[in-house]
DNA sequence: ATAAATGCAAAGGGTTTGCAAAGGC
DNA sequence: GCCTTTGCAAACCCTTTGCATTTAT
């Protein structure tokens, strides 16, 4: 496995930040910012443990909270009772589509839905921050073969 | 404060069903029921103290769970850790508008989104059956003045 | 009288925090 | 060497569960 990009600008991040590069933040960083996948902090840990090396679950914890204030990452909420994190792209906002049979998640964009939640917000006297929206169906192998687990 | 007509459909429900029908099952389904906004379990137990009455939070959380089955409430996750509760209204479906000061809850349908939801599902080989859309802002009230508690 | 609901307290999951030990800089 | 990070375990919050007691039917 080679070393994400994104993993090259944390660095740099820490650095400007004075905070030291470990071993194991570069682990979690390497894990995270490279997966194509919404990883929770438990998967990151089994993750990381599957590489070889193993991380407490604490320091997974603080280093999503490092990752989260670089901007390099993102947290979601899919609504299961744990938070998921995906690496932030150049995507400036998309939406979320969840298959409800295998939890394959997709993503896509959308200009029009930008607009209309400001309209909307507005109308109601609301000054609109963000939004989230995400869309439950089955994909597409789903509904010809049976689910395939992630 | 009068009996909400839903009440009567749970106690229907609950006769149905053959469950006994206590008082603490109408306390809690007469506040949940008749609310106008968006409690969670905590406020539902104070909510019914407030009342005189008194219920534990076990059958707070035993009698929401009975509330859902007989489809006369639903649960939203507005993403703060905690599940908040509303009563099903007749409305298909609508969106939500949060006031990320006071987190006030407001309401609204929008045909439009519905139809763009499918679109976009079917346009990516997914089977769309539902879709929640949260948009976060601050309300007027919080743009003016301080914010206030809910 | 019987079977179920209640309340309390303890357990359970995800997340955070306190503190001694380990390790960057 | 100083100061931060780490790991462990305890603490936390919301929610669920086990069990003796109360209660609707």
């Amino acid at each position: 496995m080679s070393e994400h990009p994104a993993v090259a600008r944390f660095v740099a991040y820490l650095r400007e930040q004075n905070l030291p590069v470990t071993a194991q933040r570069l682990a979690i960083a390497q894990t995270l910012l490279s997966s194509e996948r919404h990883l929770s902090a438990d998967e990151v840990a089994a993750e990381v443990a599957r590489g070889g090396a193993r991380v407490g679950t604490a320091t997974v914890y603080r280093t999503i909270d490092t990752l989260l204030a670089s901007g390099l990452l993102v947290e979601r909420d899919f609504g299961e009772g744990f938070r998921r994190f995906e690496p932030a792209r150049d995507i400036p906002h998309h939406e979320h589509l969840v298959c409800d049979q295998c939890g394959r998640v997709e993503e896509f964009r959308d200009e029009r839905l930008e607009r209309m939640t400001t309209i909307v917000a507005e109308s109601r006297g609301f000054a609109r921050q963000r939004h989230r929206l995400v869309i439950h169906g089955i994909c597409q192998a789903c509904q010809r073969g049976g689910p395939r687990l992630p």
